[in-house]
DNA sequence: CCAGAATGTCCAA
DNA sequence: TGGACCTTCTGGT
């Protein structure tokens, strides 16, 4: 289920579920194990998107058997034992407290008291399931490449959190981490974000913007949803060359997904139809087949368009589906005959 | 029950 | 361009 809003609303729901607890980190499946061993025990501080991308932060663990005894009772021997560890174990815990102390002085001088990252990027089928106040956190279900448990207090119950089939999930540093956000192009949903940097992408290129709006490097955190839909909204065909929109209709078009997707992160839903064509507006029935929201275009092929009632249409390009509809949308001509 | 598709991305040929 | 990654859900047998 992920796009950027995606992101951004689970990184909200990490920070309030878990920011501020040491928690218990664990790898049932077993692919972080040897990550997750070195980070149990510590200080989550909070989590945060950038695009699709994923970063909870934790403060370095103090130096073994401290921890142990500011986690839970129960599991602080298991702890200690670990961190007692093997001779191996001994020598990855002094590179990462290299890392950590070359990293606690960054570039600009600034003591980030050699934080760590989990990064995680979701992909096409992974997940992050969080629930809080649990009476008692049950084994995972499925594969569960990442679990966090936040253990119960006297006056607060229990929670976790489980990673399933992500296509990363990777101990960074925080270097490392600059390094991915520095990859990833604007994001719409970062107040930070700077449409001017992806306009210099695509108002130069001769890609289709269909193209243009999923590549991360352009802007970050847009995809096959959101991309069809505010091309819809927009009027514009997916396969017209970047370098042939006006700068204010692609200001438009970001200005849009600001919106759209703040609702998408408040809502935990895409909905991208205007008041007037709700199904309540327009008295046809909800859409009801899946992932909740209500679209133009996206899976809807073959059926009527909402505007005009001619039927969406759909292609792969770069092996996605591209949903428009040709009326709405119609073909860009940018010269005679095309 | 099995095949196929799915809001994603990388890499090799 | 096609496969790998890797999980869940749906629709057809």
């Amino acid at each position: 289920m992920p796009e950027g809003h995606t992101l951004h609303r689970l990184a909200g729901e990490l920070t309030s579920v878990f920011g501020g607890n040491r928690v218990r980190v664990g790898s049932p499946q077993g692919r972080f194990a040897e990550a997750a061993a070195q980070l149990d025990g510590a200080l989550l501080v909070d989590a945060e998107a950038w695009g699709k991308q994923l970063f909870v932060r934790f403060r370095p663990v103090p130096p073994a058997g401290v921890v142990a005894s500011g986690v839970s009772g129960r599991s602080g021997k298991a702890a200690e034992r670990r961190h007692a560890g093997s001779h191996v174990e001994r020598r990855q815990r002094s590179q990462i407290e290299s890392e950590t102390s070359r990293s606690r002085r960054g570039p600009e001088g600034q003591d980030d008291e050699g934080e760590r990252f989990v990064h995680v990027h979701l992909g096409l089928y992974g997940g992050f399931d969080v629930r809080d106040d649990v009476p008692e956190v049950p084994p995972p279900v499925g594969q569960a490449r990442l679990r966090l448990v936040r253990p119960a207090t006297p006056d607060r119950l229990a929670a976790y959190g489980d990673l399933r089939g992500p296509t990363t999930c990777a101990l960074v540093t925080a270097a490392e981490r600059a390094a991915v956000v520095a990859r990833s192009g604007p994001d719409p949903l970062r107040a930070d974000a700077d449409p001017d940097r992806a306009w210099d992408r695509v108002g130069r290129s001769a890609s289709p913007i269909g193209t243009l709006l999923m590549d991360q490097s352009v802007l970050a955190g847009v995809g096959n949803v959101y991309r069809a839909e505010v091309l819809f909204r927009h009027r514009i065909h997916p396969l017209r060359p970047g370098r042939t929109l006006r700068s204010a209709q692609w200001r438009a078009i970001w200005d849009d997904l600001v919106v759209l997707m703040g609702e998408g992160v408040r809502t935990g839903r895409i909905d991208t139809v205007r008041p007037e064509h709700t199904p309540e507006a327009m008295g046809r029935p909800p859409r009801v087949d899946d992932h909740g929201g209500e679209v133009y275009v996206y899976r809807r092929t073959g059926q009527a368009c909402h505007v005009c009632g001619s039927k969406v249409r759909t292609e792969v390009l770069g092996g996605r589906n591209l949903f428009w509809c040709a009326r709405c949308q119609p073909a860009f001509r940018s010269r005679a005959g095309r």
